[in-house]
DNA sequence: TCTTGACTTGGAGTTAACTCCAAGTTGTAG
DNA sequence: CTACAACTTGGAGTTAACTCCAAGTCAAGA
């Protein structure tokens, strides 16, 4: 698979894919005899982790931290255990946050549509604002 | 109710309390004679906004043009409504995404622990990361 | 009143994560 | 064999969101 298809089927530039070779968030990709890159399934799924872990906002360095460990072989096993559990809990924690920010948006939301729907406000923004977020 | 104090209340530093004012995502904040900020409840629960937002991954700009329509008044609830429309959207997405990169940590995470409490790699990591995720 | 520490401003600097560029190489279609 | 698009590299540039700094002002205690 060439640069370009792995780009159209994640939605990625090459410029990013190349980046996280380079920086180490992928390990080294296969290449044609020519040096070009020709990813293959194994590529792919670093790829495919790369992008779902750092959608989830895992630092680029920490995916770089798990690839040093895993090239490093068995060894380091309960070392790359924590690392995930740590990523696990950082990614529960900001999931709270989105909940929460979820819930004000509704209210807000809910506010906002009973003005327009009855055309009064029958409360004051800045109260709103004020007393409940 | 002083700048540290807020800063204290929402573990956040004075310099990103003046950023958040200069910048425009949260209004000016009343003052002393001298000066001197003094967060009233409606400055803070502007700040607690921000906070919220932000944390949520909602950007800057987004934040900056919610206090700029509100300030225009009523003519801007559509707008408004319009806009935390689209930032709940956005914050879904986000939220499906760490639920997805949730998955594929408690996959891996399961997979080295079963490693670690038996001492014996039945699969190999390659394999894992290639076929599995 | 003096000191001392927290506050003020505008502007410059930093960080993470890309994103772009120039100059050169590869590979496919005609 | 020749174009020509797509690829390669190292390195520089950009963006968002802070973060720090210098020079000066304010306010509470001795």
């Amino acid at each position: 698979m060439t640069i370009k298809e792995v780009c159209e089927k994640y939605d990625i530039t090459a410029d990013t894919l190349r980046y996280y070779e380079r920086v180490g968030v992928i390990p080294e990709v296969t290449r044609t005899p020519g040096g070009i890159r020709d990813y293959q399934e194994t590529d792919i799924a670093w790829v495919e982790n790369a992008i779902c872990f750092r959608d989830a906002g895992m630092p680029v360095e920490m995916l770089i931290e798990y690839v040093k460990l895993y090239q490093e072989g068995d060894s380091t096993i309960d070392a790359r255990t924590n690392l995930l559990k740590e990523a696990r809990e950082a990614i529960l924690e900001a999931r709270k946050k989105y909940d929460i920010a979820l819930e004000k948006l509704d209210y807000k939301i809910g506010r906002y549509e009973i003005a327009q729907k009855t055309g009064v406000l029958t409360w004051t923004c800045d109260e709103d604002d004020k007393k409940k977020g």
